[in-house]
Parts: structure tokens; sequence; C-alpha cells
RNA sequence: GGCGACGUCGCCAAGUGGCAAGGCAAGGGUCUGCAAAACCCUCACCGUGGGUUCAAUUCCCACCGUCGCCUCCA
């Protein structure tokens, strides 16, 4: 394995070595399902689908598992985000967290992110969280004040480890708002009692209450991983104090190490601002993928590293667009040739060779902490060649084509998601009846009928498919 | 105020102690009935000032600027 990572834990490049020879345990931090899902979303998701896709690509057996947050995430006024939509929406809470919850999946779905192979509910591990909470008040680093408990942060020296930051250095922060019933500023709640309002409530040794923010993460790693796991994923915007305060309880109650490698992502940014909540400036999925095809989001998020900070803006999102129509353009060209009857059968030495060279190329750039842009730039240099090739006098033989094809597949496809869906079903059909339009305007051209063939390619065009002429043939392509 | 990241062509962006990938845009050309696509050519000395070195964009220091976190956020 020649993989390289950044580990934020230890602040340096690091062989990636998974603890079971064969197997990479993964836990990415999932969504407060109570809004839409956004852009920043997007890039989060599509870069850890991406280590995944890379990942099985290698060989590698892969459990992702990635939570859903349906509970305890408070707004600093103390209410709960997820009562308060609710209440706003006239909904159950659990009906607001289904809405969204689904809604997620749909954009994941959309943009070709693959689902975590467990998406556990934080509601659904409420007595595991009761377990982790107890034993952290066995072991001392927790106390209980009026049916809520809190972790002791001083007894714990390692925290901070991760953000790099002293508590001490804490104190002379202007705003900690001390809660009265925490002993220090910086101990969080494990456990929150419920005000009589708080409907979303269980009981627990404490009485009725419910969990807070950081111990579902833990727990539910913990549960599916195993006190200790390969990777954890996650914004780098949730380093603190969320992941800080999540190894802080699960290496505290467990007494082992807790994930082994941090891969945190760079945060993305609207015109220079971080889209966030409480900014109220973010753009939807939805919105997005109402202008764009999902490959234009993914090779945008592909255009700079995970670990970049990015800024959004409709003029990068364009020129993504332009950028995947250039590298996946050959693929679309060789699928055509395929379909054509009387290929050379011949194989070519030459082709085979560039193939496995690119793959390579490709794969050291993806074992240098997932370096796509450079992986990127690896596939345009191959598209380049592959274009001069089909452009050639010559035709290119079948089992060329046909390698191409499959080298586009496995790696544009399967590892970046780049590649248009596979026509299916009534897609055929489509294709056979855009076809059977492009043999009648190339009748229309040998009888020199400039109006009705720019009439069969301004119609289509109007239909969203483009024809393009090359030496063998018509090539169509759907915007 | 504290912690962290970053500043590379008009825009996006990779990268290395020894004369800086790729994409978008732009200009010129080839091909084409036209168009589109494709191909060829052109397009940077790496924020500023010091230092280390035979040699720095790449290492160190300072400064300027941007962003993230320290409060909910992927």
């Amino acid at each position: 394995m020649a993989l390289i990572v950044y580990n934020s834990l230890t602040r340096k490049m690091e062989p990636f070595v998974p603890l079971v020879e064969g197997q990479v345990h993964m836990y990415v931090c999932g969504p407060t399902v109570q809004d839409y899902a956004h852009i920043g979303h997007a890039k989060t998701y599509i870069s850890f689908d991406t280590m995944v896709r890379y990942f099985r690509h290698l060989g590698l057996q892969v459990r992702y598992v990635q939570n859903i947050t349906d509970v305890g995430h408070l707004l600093d006024s103390g209410e709960d985000r997820i009562l308060r939509g609710a209440a706003r929406a006239k909904l159950e809470p659990m009906e607001l967290v289904e809405r969204y919850m689904r809604s997620y999946f749909e954009d994941m779905d959309a943009l070709g992110v693959g689902r975590p192979d467990i998406s556990p509910r934080a509601s659904g591990h409420i007595p595991e969280q009761i377990e982790l909470t107890k034993r952290l008040l066995a072991a001392g680093h927790a106390y209980e004040v009026n049916g809520s408990v809190y972790f002791d942060v001083r007894s714990w020296p390692q925290y901070g480890k991760l953000s790099g930051r002293r508590i001490e250095e804490q104190e002379e922060g202007t705003r900690v708002a001390v809660r009265e019933e925490k002993h220090y500023p910086e101990d969080f709640a494990l456990w929150k009692k419920a005000e009589p309002d708080h409907i979303l409530r269980w009981p627990s040794p404490w009485g009725w209450g419910y969990p807070g923010w950081h111990v579902e993460c833990s727990a539910m790693a913990a549960k599916y991983l195993g006190e200790t796991f390969d990777i954890h994923g996650g914004g780098i915007e949730n380093i603190f104090p969320h992941n800080e305060c999540e190894i802080a309880q699960a290496e505290a109650a467990f007494g082992a190490t807790f994930a082994r490698y941090w891969l945190l992502t760079g945060s993305l940014t609207l015109d220079g601002v971080k889209m966030s909540k409480s900014l109220g400036n973010f753009v939807t999925i939805k919105d997005v993928l109402k202008q764009h095809r999902p490959q234009a989001v993914r090779f945008f998020t592909f255009s700079s590293h995970y670990r970049s900070p990015v800024d959004y803006s409709e003029e990068a999102l364009v020129a993504a667009q332009r950028g995947w129509e250039r590298l996946v353009g050959p693929y679309l060209t060789v699928r055509e040739r395929l379909i054509q009857a009387g290929l050379p059968a011949e194989r070519s030495r030459t082709i085979e060779g560039f193939v496995d060279e690119t793959r390579g190329n490709f794969r050291t750039a993806m074992d240098d902490d997932f370096n796509a842009p450079a992986a990127l730039a690896v596939l345009f240099d191959f598209a380049k060649e592959v274009n001069t090739l089909l452009s050639r006098e010559a035709p290119v033989g079948r089992p060329d084509l046909e390698s191409i094809e499959s080298f586009y597949q496995e790696l544009v496809g399967d590892v970046l998601g780049l590649l248009p869906h596979a026509a299916a079903g009534s897609a055929d059909r489509e294709a056979g009846l855009i076809r059977l339009l492009i043999e009648l305007r190339a009748e229309a051209r040998q009888r020199k009928d400039w109006a009705l063939s720019d009439s069969i390619r301004d119609r289509l065009a109007a239909q969203g498919v483009s024809l393009e002429d090359g030496k063998d043939g018509t090539i169509w392509k759907t915007a």
C-alpha cells in the first residue's frame, strides 16, 4: 500500500496502514437533518465518497459509517434545532427529521455519492449513548448536576490534542457564557435534562432527558467500527469542539485510541464567506442541480484538493461543466465508435502501454493524499491522446477502443463517478430514435440538402441533443 | 485576543531546493457545406522584505493580505 494521507491528529503525512489488513473502517460526521443539504455538504460528502471508491478500487474492503443527527443539536440559545424547526413547520419532530433525511439521501443519490454502509441515527442509539455516559461517570470523567451530565474536561489532560487548543487559552475568550451548573466553562454536556416543553426526551438513570450532540458519534462509531478504527472524517470546521469532544469521550470511556487517522475537508465558501446556517447564505444542492449536471458538481469538487478551502460561484461551476465535457468527450466518441461494424481487430501495443501508464500515473496522484486535481491532470493528458488518436486517418481497432472504454469506466466512472449514467430501458429507445434521425440527416447531407440537415440538427439541439460531425460519422451528446 | 490554514498566469488549480502540471477564458492556425468538437501554436518567474544555500516559488524570519475555528454548521 503506497497510499499516503495527511493525518490531522499528527499534522503529518503518513502512510495509510489499516488496523486490519485489507479492511478500512471509516466514520464520517453526517448532517443534522434540519434543513435542505447545501453545496458545502456536497463538497464534503463527494470527497469522502471518492475516498471510499478509491479504497475499493485498490481492492480494500470498506465499512463506511455516517451518522444522521436527528436529536440533541442545540442552538446557543439552548433551543434544540430539530424542535425549533418542527415547531415552525407545525410538524412532529420526527416528521421533520424524516423529511430532511429523505431529501439528503435524494441529493446524495443524485450526486452519485454512494450510500454509507450504515447510516445510524442518533435517536436510534439512545441506550448506547447512555451507556457511554455511565462509563464516563464511573471512570470519574463526568459529573451529574440536576439531571444533566457533563464531561469533566479538566479530568482529561489530552483534551485539545486534535485541535491544538489548550483549555487555559480559552479562558480569556470573551464569549464563553458560563452555564451555571457546569464546573468549568469548557465542560460539555453528555446528557441534558429535558425541560417540560422539550418533547424529544428519553428516560435515563438521571431522569428524562436527551443526549448531547457529541456523544452520538463516539457511541455509534464504537458500536459499528470498534473502539479503535481507521479513519474519522468530517469538515474542518467541526474540529473544535465537536471532534475534540468525540475523542475525549471515547478515549476516556474505552481507554483505547479512537480514530487512528483524522481526515478533514476544507470548508466551502460562497463569495468568500463560509456558507452556514447562522448566516443564512447557503445554496442548496437541489438549486444547483436545477442548473448543472451532477457530474459538474463532482468535477468542481475535484478541481481542488479536499483539504483546501474552496469558493463556490456560478462561474466556477460553468468552468467545471466545460472541463467535464472535455474530459468525457473521448469516452462518448469511443462508445459511439464501438457500435459501428467492421472495425479493425488488431490491437496496438502503444495504446495498451499508454493505458497502463496512465493508470499508474492516476494512482500515483490519488495515492498522494487523494490528490484529485493532479489525477484530473493525468486524465486530461490521456483524453488529449485519445482525441488525437481518434482524429487520425487510420481507424482505431476494436480491442483498443474497448480498452479505452474500460479505462474510462474504471477510473473516471468507478473511482471519480464522472461518467454519465448508463443508458437503460427507455433511454435505449431514445438513443435508437436519435440514431435514426442522424441517419436520415446523413442522407440529406449526401444530397447536399443543407436546409433539412441543419433543421434536424437545430431541432435536436432544441431538445438538448447536440450533434457533432466527424470523420467517421456523427456523435450525439445530451445537454 | 488565541489556535490553524493559505497567498502560484485574467479565473480555478497541482507542484518541486536546480530553469513552474492541468482546466476555464483569450488570441492565431488546421479541419468542416456551415456549425460544433478535435488538433497545432501563443499566454506566469510563484504576496512583500530579509536570511540560509553553489542554487529558493519550494527551507527560516518578519511584514502585508485572505480564510476557517474559538458559538450552531460538512
